[in-house]
DNA sequence: GCTAAGCTTAAAGTAAACTTTAATGTCAAC
DNA sequence: GTTGACATTAAAGTTTACTTTAAGCTTAGC
């Protein structure tokens, strides 16, 4: 398959594409007679997991390290350690998540049930104090 | 207090807290008489929310958004329009956050559950298929 | 045979979020 | 009265993750 319908495929741009091969997160495609990178399907695979992992908070950097260019010499205890400590990541982002979230919420009621007979400042300086309580670590 | 201080109470660097004035997250500080950017106690929990909010997953543009110059200009039906978006914001993350944690941790499985006599190859085929399948969206 | 779409490259540009630099001013301590 | 820590500014530099540009092939359709 040709860059193109590859990108297609995965809804990146093949100008991102080649980019992730410069940087050594894909490997090199192979070429056709004509000079065109020519891609097996499971390179739709390699960049959905490129693409989930960003998702999931990872830099380019640190996909690297998790697909390495010969996929054989993946480390056992490396790539296990190194996903425990982004469910680590994601749990204490989960963590920070529900709390803002519940804060923001609260902050809606206030606003909401905000007495009409308040005057602006005083109701802004009520909204600021309380995002500095309860969004506060 | 000073901006060396203040940097040290939220852990920011001062270049930082001059940036974010400068693009407008932070209102003007008001100045002692040599210049110095003089800070009230409450700048410790707006600039909590800055990086409470930006580790959220929130632009510095967005969070200008939240914080206006001007506090006592905000606009009751927009600040809750805005905040509702946020929550629905954080909900969106929250769903994938938890799909992503759920793939890394069967992975995580897969890995460990690694057949001894299984040849390096294989198993990485397996695992680069797996990560396929399950970080799907 | 021509045009348009799609491929190639290297190199430059972009946006976000800062940091670093350089040149200078202030202030407390010795 | 000079050293050193901390402050000021504008401007340039950095990193990440790409996109855009320019100039030039290839290929499919009319």
């Amino acid at each position: 398959m040709k860059i193109g319908e590859l990108a297609k495929r995965t809804g990146m741009a093949a100008s991102a594409i080649r980019f992730y091969e410069s940087r050594g997160l894909l490997k090199v495609a192979s070429r056709q007679a004509n000079g065109y990178r020519d891609y097996p399907p499971e390179a739709v695979a390699v960049l959905t997991i490129i693409s989930d992992a960003q998702q999931a908070g990872f830099s380019l950097d640190e996909i690297k390290q998790l697909l390495p260019a010969d996929v054989s010499s993946w480390q056992h205890d490396a790539l296990i350690a190194t996903l425990q400590r982004k469910v680590a990541d994601i749990e204490t982002l989960q963590v920070r998540l529900t709390q803002n979230k519940a804060h923001i919420q609260s902050l809606i009621q206030l606003i909401e049930s905000k007495p009409e007979d308040m005057d602006c400042k005083l109701n802004a300086a009520r909204v600021i104090a309380s995002m500095g309580i309860t969004i506060d670590k």
